[in-house]
Order: structure tokens, then sequence, then C-alpha cells
DNA sequence: CATTTCAGATGACGCTTATCATGTGAAATA
DNA sequence: TATTTCACATGATAAGCGTCATCTGAAATG
């Protein structure tokens, strides 16, 4: 029984990092079922043995691109101060090699704008990933710590400043520009942490 | 003579106030001729009388939606500080209000990962309205004004965290969370602003 | 060996899209 | 009044999309 079985399983999974590449790369309108199953070396006709719908696979597409890249992005927690956390992981995330390879980039930030008009299934799958990633910043890969409220907050900010500053890093036109938009975003990122409540905060 | 081109321009101001709706709400994608012209109250075959292509269209609505838009949010300058002209600048871009409207809201956030995609004309006009709207934060409507290195720094990171603070907002599902996103980019606008040269920079 | 299962292939359906060729009717012009 | 212009309507084209019904061949099962 292994070879039927572990045969799907296969292409499943090249289903999964066609359609997680295309969906950063060309967004979720580009996440076209006859293009994903031809990148995955399949015909369409198969797609209905794996999912059951095109929101079904946008939605695992998503789940799939931040499996591999959260940790690779975020990583651990160093010991460092939280103001100097953001701050490199701003010069980690805000690069011009992020900004070119968008198909093996953040998928939170590639379908940002088009999440928001989304169905109901999608955006709450958006929130998880988004939850997770906020957690990871705050929290390394410790997964039963619970992050301050100051340090949440501040997150939020840092991944609406990050996203931001890719997203119009990609969307401009000159390349100088668009260096500067990633420049400014990263010395700003480390201005972002809160002044902690009381000076002995560690 | 002043029937015919007048008959023209008015029906022109239809289409461009409808793609520059439709632009903003669903999007690149969802500004498709047909819908375009039956929102203005006329046929698709008509559409070629007045723009070579849909490529052409998307453009003229991008700057049409940043036209009105942009007096509107960013206003005139008063008399405060750099910090708190971010800070207001922001809690008045980053409403429940502005999330919950994108067709009346910004065209820059709407179209953020999407223009990343598109043809060199369109990243191009992104680019300049983008520019205007930074030196509009920096200046105000004093067009002929040149910021400083600081404060466009600042403006550019101010916008990447306001685009994608609104876009986070609306991309998550959960109603609390999404406020919580605007509450905590509004927090962090007011900490964009660098530290001054010197003590006595007004 | 005979039968069942099912991943994948083929092909079709209905829908939407951008684009363009042609027709029309009223306004502008002579 | 006769002619020209042209904004708009109608309809067609070709390509793309998601979805599904049907066929296939080989592996799994009895």
């Amino acid at each position: 029984m292994t070879t039927r079985t572990q045969l799907k399983a296969e292409s499943l999974q090249r289903i999964l990092d066609a359609s997680a590449s295309r969906l950063r790369q060309e967004g979720l309108s580009g996440a076209a079922i006859a293009n994903v199953m031809r990148d995955a070396g399949l015909t369409h006709g198969a797609f209905y043995a794996h999912f059951a719908s095109k929101g079904e696979l946008a939605m695992a597409a998503l789940r799939h691109a931040l499996l591999g890249n959260r940790r690779r992005w975020i990583g651990e927690l160093k010991h460092d101060s939280w103001m100097q956390r953001l701050q490199r992981l701003a010069r980690r995330y805000l690069t011009k090699a992020h900004r070119d390879k968008p198909a093996e980039g953040c998928a939170l930030a590639a379908v940002a704008t088009e999440a928001a008009r989304s169905d109901a299934a999608f955006r709450q799958a958006y929130e998880d990933e988004l939850r997770k990633s906020l957690h990871a910043i705050c929290c390394g890969s410790k997964a039963e710590a619970i992050p301050t409220d100051e340090h949440l907050d501040d997150a939020i900010a840092f991944m609406a400043l990050s996203i931001g500053g890719i997203s119009l890093a990609r969307a401009v036109s000159d390349d100088a520009f668009s260096e500067r938009i990633l420049q400014a975003c990263i010395a700003a990122a480390g201005r972002i942490a809160s002044e902690p409540p009381h000076p002995d905060d560690h």
C-alpha cells in the first residue's frame, strides 16, 4: 500500500510547493489551478483528487508558504534587547534579495491587499498565520510563552512596517528609490520599540 | 459643439469615478472594463472611445482616486512638531471608517501588492503618486518646498507603516484584533520621527 | 487470477475577460 | 437641407477561469 499513498503524498507536496510559489509571486489571482498543476507536473483534472476547491488550495498554499519561512526569517531569540531584536529582524526582512525573490519570500506580504477581499475562511487563515508570526517575533520558538501587551503591540507595528515597506519597495519603479524605502523602514524599525514603562524593565 | 464634447467629458468623468471606486474596493483585477462601464451607465463597447486599453484605464483610475483624497487626508501643515504631525496623520488614516470604506479610501493601500506585479507603466504611475503623497506629508501643499532627507525618510517609513497597518486590519478576521492593529500602528507612528540632529532643531 | 480502487488524463461545460468590427442615430458642419 | 462625424450600442472573437463527468491503467485486494 506504500506505493499508492506515497505517490499521492508526493504529488500533494509538489502541488503545495507550486501553489505556494505562485501565491507569493503572482498573488491569489495568479495561483490558478491550471498553472499550479502544470508546475507540479500534472494536469488540471487531477486537482480535485487533492482539494475540494480553489479556496481550499489557497489556504493550504498560504499555510505551506509560511511553514518553512517563519523559522528561517524570525528564528531564535538572541540575547539582545527588544529594540535590537526588532532592528535585526528588519535588517533580515527588508533586503533587496527578499524584494527581488517574492516566490521564496513572505506570503503575508505577498497577499496582504488581496486577503482583505477574500472570503471569511481565507481571512481566518491569514489571521492565524499572522498571529503565529507575531508570537514568534516576541517569543521565538517558545510556543507556550506569552508575550507582554507592549511587545505584542510593537510586533504588530513592526509587521505592518515591514509588510508595507517590502510592498512599496516592490511597487515602485525607480531602483534607487526602492532601496531608499528599504533603508528608511529599517531605520524606523529600531524606533518602534515602546519606551519601557520602568527603567529596570529588562 | 458644446453638447457633443461636453457629453463625452461627462461620460469620462463617470468612467473615472467608477473605475477609481472599483480599483480601491476590488483591486486591479476587480476593475474590469465591463463592470466599470456598467457602473458608469454605459456599455462595454463605448470604452475604447475613451481609453486605448485596460492598462491606460488602471493608471487613470489610480491618479483619479488620489487626486481628491490627497488633500482630504494629508491636508495642510499645522503649527505642531514633526512628531505630532505624523501622529495626527496616523490618527486620521488608521481609522475603522477608512478600513471599512475602501471604495473611498487610499488607493496606494488598495493596490500595494498588485502594483508590484504590474507592468512598468503602472509601477511608474504608482511611484509618481507615492512621491506626491510623501511630499505632501512633509510640506503640505507647498509644491515648491523641498523636504529634508530626514523628514522624507520618516515620511517613507510612515507611509509603509500606514499602508501595512490598514492592509493588515482589513485582512484579518477578528474585529477586536483588527482594531488593535490600528491602535498599535497609531501608537508606533509617533515614535517613527527621527531624533532631531540638534536639540535646537525646530 | 479476478476484482476493486482511485490518482491522474482527457475533454467538456458555463462563465468572465479584453479587444475589436460593425451598426446607429443624433449632433456638427457644409 | 445634405453630409460628415463620432460617442455609444450590439455582437463576435479568442483566451482564460473553476468545475465536473468520464475514461485509463496500474496498484491494491480478494
